[in-house]
DNA sequence: TCTGGTCTGTTCGATACCTTACAAACAAGC
DNA sequence: GCTTGTTTGTAAGGTATCGAACAGACCAGA
């Protein structure tokens, strides 16, 4: 919360999110005048579905949530993004459209937004910042794949352990706010079922829930109820920074 | 199956990849020396989970299956892939290894494929390959967020029927060669539930299945039972070359 | 014509999950 | 304190789907 850049000489070691906090230190000067400082506020709706992208957020605390709308109205959750990634990099098509809603789920004062334009105009030039948003892009779509096969075939005990295991990741700490309610629509299941697995966790001691307030009290066993969705998507995005040899010239 | 560009003049109207027919005949004539005629086989495996992109992939018939293989080795399909797209787009990353296991569901004589180094040197010219390319890939994230919503939420009939109806559409025909066990694999679902659901479609009179072979008898009716994640992933791949108008410069 | 393999149809019991409904705990404001 | 709204807990009946197992249909090759 306290380091933020401000005065002067923005070191990338005080850049919260990891996407800006990766480019060398002349690109980043060059985007740094363009970037606006836009707090993340709790429910803020970023895109609804079919709406232009007019801004490109780069979140550096808190998480966003993409949802997918269904047409009876049901939502379901199909990635969450934190300060390892960022949204709006549809823009990079120009003209595209979100067919996504993209809302805050846990606020934070770090993020940083740019226009779409400038976006696309940086992108354009190809250069470290085209290079670690192509491998983010690529690395979501490994993700949302992920959950793809995991929604087809894991339990609802087990997409809830991952979940808050992400969750966890996101928000840098055990203790989060959280309705049941709203766990149960990101998960696509019914709000009973999620109070009983809830329950389960709790009398094994690896949850507390309180009104509202979730804490995780042991993540390991926790990591064991979860599937290995959980390690397969921390691991794709891991490999955003974690920059692999080049296969080719 | 007849008309293929081979003799001199390779007009864009012969090219059976609907990304490949959508570049100016410039470009595509920049590319045509590169492109390599490879048929599609049966099973035939693309990439396998973690290995390098050496090649990318543009079918002009039959289709191709992305399927993300989980620890117990189950198998889910998340996104078929024909004509209008393209598969191994992730070379662009450079270095990035494919997560997935893509393989070819449904032979054709008709495709290309393209060496992956070609490739990304070609997407870095930005010009008509990058965009469309762009477009498709962002067009396929959304696709695959769509069936992550579905697999969480539709239940096994109508993801039966929208697979059904998908298929017909990549492959062009009414008619084509599946067997029970591999859709139930692809849904992940199991198979006698399978046999259950193609039994009611198939005594409600829309398909017919003997043997490894199904028939679409009536595709409108067969549409109201599947989910609308049909109508949806069929929009979304329009766009891709309905190009819509650019929204800012 | 037999035989082996593959595919589909069907059974049955078990179970995960849904839907609806209502009750209890809690928080915040009056 | 009381009241109201929100959140969680719980119950009961129903349904979708799974898992294992087996029988029958069909195909291909010996």
């Amino acid at each position: 919360m306290a380091k933020r850049r401000s005065s002067g000489s923005p070191g990338p070691s005080t850049i919260a999110n990891r996407l800006l906090a990766s480019l060398p230190p002349d690109e980043y000067r060059r985007l740094a005048p363009h970037l606006e400082p836009y707090p993340l506020v709790l429910k803020q709706v970023l895109y609804k579905p079919g709406e232009a992208v007019d801004f490109v957020y780069f979140p550096g605390g808190g998480f966003i949530s993409v949802v997918t709308v269904l047409a009876n109205g049901d939502m379901v959750e199909v990635a969450t993004i934190g300060n390892e990634g960022m949204v709006g990099g549809s823009a990079i098509a120009a003209g595209y459209r979100e067919p996504t809603l993209t809302m805050v789920q846990m606020a934070s004062e770090k993020c940083d937004r740019l226009p779409a334009a400038t976006f696309r105009r940086e992108i354009e030039r190809h250069g470290a910042l085209y290079e670690v948003v192509s491998r983010f892009s690529h690395a979501l779509t490994g993700v949302v794949m992920q959950s793809t096969a995991c929604n087809a075939t894991h339990s609802v005990e087990q997409r809830l352990a991952r979940w808050l295991l992400t969750a966890r990741d996101r928000v840098g700490a055990d203790h989060f706010p959280l309705t049941q309610e709203f766990l149960a629509m990101m998960l696509g299941a019914a709000r009973p079922t999620v109070t009983i697995v809830a329950g389960i966790l709790q009398r094994a001691g690896l949850i507390t829930y309180r009104r509202g307030q979730i804490s995780i009290l042991k993540g390991g066993p926790l990591e064991a109820v979860s599937c290995e969705c959980y390690q397969v998507t921390t691991a794709l995005l891991a490999n955003v920074w974690r920059r692999p040899a080049r296969v080719r010239a």
